[in-house]
DNA sequence: TTGAAAGCGCTAACAG
DNA sequence: CTGTTAGCGCTTTCAA
C-alpha cells in the first residue's frame, strides 16, 4: 500500500511530511498551524519531519480553503476622472511623480513596519485611470489580497466608492469627499495650518503670504482655510495666496509671483515642505535672508524639511504612524467584519527649526 | 437534477457561469483564458454569462493548478550579516532609511511601469536580517510569488546565494560579490566616475577632492576607483578622499573634513547626488561659490540633482530603465527557465547643469 | 469543438 | 488527541 515517492524536484507536500512522520495529513496541518491538542511527542516528530523534508506549505492551496491570502493591496489612487485614455508614457509619469515625493516613502515605511511583524506584505498597485481602477477592483474580487489600503489624494476619486460598493474591505488615507462607509485615517490639516499662522505671528511677522497646495485636493484646501481663519481671528488681514502643486518647482514659481507682487513680505507659510524648500531657494536668490528677513514655515516634516538650508520650521504630519494605523484598521476589519467603521484623526505638531 | 443556487453573497464560480451559459465548466474556463477552439456563438454566450453573474476567477484555485501567481517579490536586501537580533525599532529604521532615498522610488517606478501592463504586481519585502531573509526564501518557496527582484546594496549580502541555492527564479540589481548563477543588471560605475573626472579636469579644476560612498558597497568602491584611475591617467595626483554614507548629512560632514584639510580645493566629485547636495550646502556656508569657486559633480541624476541649488552636474544612472530591464529578465526567466543567465550592464552619461 | 472527470495541496468538520 | 473524508475553484488530460 506504499505510495510511490514524489518526483525529485517537486516541492514536498503535507502528504510527504505525514508519511515521513508516520501520522496523518491532518495532524501535520495542525502542527504546522499551531493548533493545540497535539501530543508533544508527535509534535516533535512532525517538526522533525518538516525540516527533514524541507516542507513549505503551499499558499494557493491554503488560501483556497481559508479564503485568506495574508496579502493586502496598497493602492495609490492619484488622479480623478481625468487621465483616462492616456498612453503608457503618462502612466509612467504618474508613478514616477508619486514615488519622487517623500510622502509615499513614509506611507510605505509605516505600512511595511506594521505588516511585517504580522507576516503580511503589501502588493503595490496604482489606480489613476478608470481602467486601472477596474483592475484593482478585479484584483480584490479575485481574492488576490484580503483588503486594500487606499492612498487617495484627489477629492473626487471614484475608487473608494467602487471598492465600498463591491463590499471589499478597505481603509483610506485621507477622508473621502463623500462618506462611503469606509474607515480612514487623516490629519487635522486646519489645526496644523493654525499652528503655522500663530507661530509666524509670534515671530513678529506682519506681512505674511502663503503658498497653498492644489485647491482641488482636500489637504490643500483645508491647510489654506485653517491658515486664513487663524490669521483672521487674530486680526490679521487675509494673506496673499499663490497656489502650488506640492512640488518644489511649483513652490519656486509661487514664491516668484508672491515676491513680485509683495516685495515687502516677511513671512511665508507653504502647504508642504517641498514647496517651502523651493520658496527658500527663491528667497535666497532674491537676496532675502531666511529667517532674518523672511520667516518660512513648511508642512509635513518630511525629509525635505531637515535637508533644507536652513532646516525648516514645519508642521509635523506623522505619516508613518498614520499609515500604520491605517493598516491596523484594515486588519481589525478583516478580523471582525461586522465592527462599525471607525476613523482616526491625527493632531499635527509644530516643529521649530531654523527657518523662523 | 438542478443544483441548489449559491448562497447570496458568495462569489460566483465557474460552475455558476457554466450553468448560466448552459455549457460545461471546461468550456467557460477556455473562454475565460482565451484558449482557441471554442465556437464563436458559445464564446459569446459565455461572455454574456460572465458579465451577468459578475464572475471573477479565483486566483488561489487557478494558482493551485497552474503553479503560477503572477506576482513577483521586490526585495530590498540591505545589510549583510550584521543587524541580526535587533529589535523592531532598528528594523523600522532600516525601512525608513531605504524609502527616504530617492533611489528606491526610481526602482519602484521602473518595476511597476514594466509589470503593470503585463497584469503583474510587485510584493514589497525586506531582507535585512537573517530572519527576514529566511522569510523571503520561505515566501518564495510557498509559491506566493513566481520570482524575486532583489535590490541588494551590500557586497556580502547572503540573500542572492540563498535564493540561488534554493533554485528560485530571481534577478538582481547590482552584481553580487561572488557569481551565484543569477542574472543581474548593473551600471558601469567606473566609467561614470571617469566621466566626472574628465569633466572636472576640462573645467580647469586642479585641486580636486572626492566624497566617496561607503567602501563596503561595490558601487561606492567602484566609483572611487574609476575616479582615481581617470585622474591618474591624466597625470593628476591622487585626490583626497572622505568617505560618506550616501546620505546628505554624511556628505556635509565629509565636505567639512575636506575643506578643513584642503581649503584651496576647487573641484568636488561626490559619489551620489544626496552627498553632492550636502557638499553644496557646506561650501556655501563656508563662503565658497558654486561653481565659480568650486565645481561640484554628483552621481545618479536623481531628483536631488535638479532640486539642488545650483542644479547639479551629475552622472546619470538610468535607474528606471535598469529596474524595468531587471523585471524583464525575470519574466524571461519565468517563461524559459532553461535559458542561460544573462546580465545587462548600463552605461552612464554625464548630465551638465549649473554646478560646474 | 465540447464535456466528464481527475486532481492541485490544503483545512476543517466529524468520527472515533 | 488523531485520522478519515469531503471539498475549496480551477485547469487539463482524455474521450466522445
Amino acid at each position: 500500500m506504499t505510495q510511490a515517492p514524489r518526483a525529485a524536484g517537486a516541492a514536498p507536500t503535507l502528504e510527504d511530511v505525514a508519511r515521513a512522520a508516520g501520522v496523518s495529513r491532518a495532524t501535520v496541518s495542525r502542527v504546522v498551524n499551531g493548533v493545540r491538542n497535539v501530543d508533544p511527542a508527535i509534535q516533535k516528530a512532525v517538526r522533525q519531519a518538516v525540516s527533514v523534508t524541507g516542507y513549505a506549505p503551499n499558499r494557493a492551496a491554503r488560501s483556497l480553503v481559508t479564503r485568506r491570502t495574508d496579502a493586502v493591496a496598497l493602492v495609490v489612487s492619484g488622479a480623478g476622472v481625468e487621465a483616462d485614455g492616456r498612453g503608457p508614457a503618462e502612466e509612467g509619469a504618474f508613478t514616477a511623480r508619486v514615488f519622487a515625493d517623500p510622502f509615499f516613502g513614509r506611507v510605505l515605511t509605516g505600512v511595511v513596519n506594521f505588516l511585517r511583524p504580522r507576516g503580511m506584505h503589501p502588493v503595490l498597485m496604482f489606480a489613476e485611470t478608470s481602467r486601472a481602477r477596474d483592475e484593482v477592483v478585479a484584483y480584490l474580487r479575485q481574492g488576490s489580497a484580503d483588503g486594500a489600503l487606499i492612498v487617495s489624494t484627489h477629492a473626487q476619486d471614484p475608487l473608494p466608492g467602487l471598492v465600498a460598493g463591491a463590499g471589499l474591505p478597505a481603509v483610506l488615507y485621507a477622508r473621502p469627499s463623500r462618506p462611503v462607509g469606509i474607515s480612514y485615517v487623516d490629519l487635522a490639516h486646519r489645526d496644523g495650518a493654525r499652528l503655522a499662522a500663530e507661530h509666524l505671528l509670534e515671530r513678529g511677522c506682519r506681512r505674511i503670504v502663503t503658498i497653498s497646495g492644489p485647491l482641488d485636493v482636500p489637504a490643500g484646501r483645508e491647510r489654506l482655510e485653517g491658515f486664513q481663519e487663524a490669521l483672521a481671528e487674530r486680526g490679521s488681514s487675509l494673506p496673499p495666496v499663490a497656489e502650488g502643486l506640492f512640488t518644489q518647482e511649483s513652490g519656486e514659481a509661487a514664491m516668484e509671483r508672491l515676491l513680485a507682487e509683495h516685495p515687502g513680505l516677511d513671512g511665508v507659510f507653504a502647504a508642504n515642505d517641498l514647496m517651502a524648500t523651493g520658496a527658500c531657494h527663491v528667497l535666497r536668490e532674491r537676496g532675502r535672508r531666511v529667517p532674518e528677513d523672511v520667516a518660512v514655515v513648511g508642512f509635513d516634516d518630511s525629509s525635505a524639511a531637515s535637508a533644507c538650508r536652513p532646516p525648516l520650521t514645519t508642521v509635523r504630519q506623522p505619516v508613518e504612524d498614520m499609515a500604520a494605523e491605517m493598516a491596523g484598521l484594515l486588519l481589525d476589519r478583516l478580523a471582525a467584519p461586522e465592527r462599525p467603521v471607525t476613523s482616526v484623526i491625527f493632531e499635527p505638531v509644530l516643529v521649530v527649526r531654523d527657518s523662523t
